[in-house]
DNA sequence: GTTGAAAAGTGCTGCGA
DNA sequence: TCGCAGCACTTTTCAAC
């Protein structure tokens, strides 16, 4: 039986470095991560592998400027539930409302935390009156709408 | 003088459906969305190029796991101003803070609305007491932990 | 505006150190 | 384990429709 080299799974600086450059644009070229950092193309081949493997790397995704879309409203809302056993069972339901982005389960009053992206204010209330309220459980919501987005950035590593 | 030609600047159903590829996966090839929506490789090449020019693409980004990278705890702060005018001044400090990752000016019981990212609760504990409060017009603040990101998306096209 | 193919650049794989 | 070089693939460009 062959054996199986075990692979290195730690996270050094080298990753670290890839990882920032990549964070900030995903479409820079593996040569000139490379000649940034002073080291092959092939190693950052083998990194990005790695960190792929490990799953410390998602994927990649187009970030779009949702306005210039035709989405001109995004709200934070705060739900209650009637009990917190119902979590799991409202989350199935909210997650396919598609103007859902990001939703949190989070200590404080809330049991949910939720942002959403809307066309307009009318938008935004049926989605709030219609779909939203007769999700099983929900006993009322709370609803900031974000005036200005003034911060949108990934965390900074080290 | 030249004449030049205006350029198209709509946003047709093509544009829409390129985008919603690439959004779920920045790295799908022109090739292949070109066979998807039957059309050239030169089309979709073309439609990126008026979609970066418009601002509609803002750009590529890697997405990380936070939390295989050692930032275990997620967070959202609601934060009170003395008065609302200090808001600008508020956000230049803020954005000096690498740990928030979004901010937002808010209606409701907040002036600021933020998103924060930290290793531990000794970190979060740090990054609250010395440097959010001690920004200038910032009263007190109110902190919901994340226990779960249930949902972590983005928009859906029409 | 779109097409199809050629040219340029990037990512991937195996061999050598 | 890393670096180099050749191969495969993708992006980009451009003349023609």
């Amino acid at each position: 039986m062959p054996h199986r080299k075990a692979q290195n799974l730690e996270i050094d600086n080298l990753d670290i470095q890839i990882l920032s450059i990549l964070m900030k644009n995903a479409t820079t070229p593996y040569t000139e991560i490379a000649k940034e950092l002073i080291v092959s193309g092939g190693t950052i081949h083998v990194r990005m592998k790695k960190l792929e493997e490990m799953g410390v790397i998602k994927g990649a995704s187009l970030e779009v400027d949702p306005q210039k879309l035709g989405y001109d409203i995004t709200a934070f809302l705060g739900i209650y539930l009637e009990k917190g056993s119902q979590y799991q069972e409202a989350v199935a339901q909210l997650k396919k409302i598609n103007e859902i982005v990001e939703l949190h389960y989070t200590t404080g009053s809330w049991s949910i935390f939720a942002k959403i992206v809307c066309h307009d204010t009318n938008h935004l209330r049926e989605v709030l009156n219609e779909n939203i309220q007769s999700v099983s459980g929900i006993q009322r919501t709370e609803t900031f709408i974000s005036l200005e987005e003034s911060i949108k950035r990934q965390i900074t590593l080290e």
